[in-house]
DNA sequence: ACGGCAATCAGTCACATGCCTTAATTTTGC
DNA sequence: GCAAAATTAAGGCATGTGACTGATTGCCGT
């Protein structure tokens, strides 16, 4: 049957693995919904033109099998983050504990990277936006994060706390994309490292999170 | 022959004015690729299903006609925005100026509007990304405003000032399309107005710009 | 009024895609 | 080992697409 996320046998799961590598490769680099399930069967070596079908269903599955596999792997490092931050009160604390999961993740994946490229396009495109934003709420310590973020601003009235909350995901989505675009281009990235870039963007959430708020007119 | 900006009959220019407005909403409503030429121009009215490369060519110089439309529009508030903030050396008066005239066009628009959502879409595809950023460099006024910005921030390193200019657009460009996108699903906009939209944006870009620099480590 | 020409319409063709069917091959449960 | 299930291979079919062609309409200046 459809493979749902049940164990199979080990063949399987490693043309599974592939072919959600080689979509992620794909989809980042061509778009999400210029890159057909055709192509991205044979791109994998799959002699079959509907293994995409076969094993995930539709597209829609795939795009969520990709960004489950790269949510796994980042929940790790968003865990040990939490040890060290929990029961802080800063909020720059807990911005870095936001940032440097995804950003390590992406260094420790060695060069070049297409996760952030293809998340970005996913959050971006009208068919999958909610889907990404669904399985986002999936990450125990992800939600723990913004919680303990939520409380060191007590303060903040709760429509700016959501505009902002909206504009942080925002901006860390898409200046990690940003950078690994550059990368792969060529082109001069305004951040010498992932650690560098990762300190740019935890500055700038912080600045962002603790702007004061001014009421209107 | 292929209209190319030059002047034609009005029956053209209308039916141009009508593809780009049809093709504007349709990208925004489900997805730039995912919508073909052929669809475009029916859903335009047009019995000839080749109307797109008849007056644009490919889809890529429509999509660069709706951006060129709108920037159009929203130059004149730009300029008259500039007019006011001109010879500030106040950093929340520049970021204003960069952030008020594309909410006020959205808001003079009527409701429901489509050009935010169309331009992140459009910015976040590979296939057009490079184009939207070269068509925005069109801009004197949005020019003038950045370098503005930047002499009230003499102090900032030239690579953090990159990096804030990229995330400064991107968080712009993504959060009226988080708005605009809330309007038309009926979900509740985290913002009650556009007004109210653009102030938390220029509250929260101000924080960031002004934000401390860090060093690393 | 009328002839030229831009603009629109209508139909066609080659091609890619998604989905389906069938067969071959591998893995699993026993 | 062996039968059954799972996986991969291979090809076909209907549909939608971009590009091309020729016919038709309607506006323009003379």
């Amino acid at each position: 049957m459809t493979g749902n996320g049940v164990e199979r046998t080990s063949r399987a799961v490693a043309t599974r693995q592939l072919i959600i590598e080689t979509a992620e490769r794909l989809f980042a680099e061509r778009g999400v919904t210029a890159v057909s399930n055709r192509q991205v069967s044979e791109a994998a070596g799959q002699g079959n033109n509907t293994a995409v079908g076969y094993h995930f269903g539709g597209k829609a599955d795939l795009v969520r099998a990709i960004v489950r596999d790269r949510h796994q792997r980042v929940e790790h490092l968003r865990e040990e983050t939490l040890a060290q931050v929990r029961g802080s009160v800063t909020v720059r604390d807990w911005v870095a504990a936001l940032v440097l999961p995804t950003t390590r993740h992406l260094a420790d994946s060695g060069s070049p990277t297409w996760f952030a490229r293809f998340a970005a396009q996913a959050a971006t495109e009208p068919a999958f936006a909610a889907m990404i934003t669904e399985e986002a709420l999936n990450s125990p310590a992800l939600n723990e994060i913004r919680t303990g973020l939520d409380a060191c601003l007590p303060q903040l009235p709760r429509s700016v706390r959501q505009q902002r909350a909206e504009m942080a995901r925002t901006l860390m989505v898409h200046t990690v994309a940003d950078r690994e675009r550059a990368l792969a281009d060529g082109t001069e990235p305004s951040a010498e490292s992932w650690d560098a870039a990762a300190h740019g963007l935890i500055d700038a959430l912080t600045g962002m999170w603790t702007a004061p708020v001014t009421p209107l007119h």
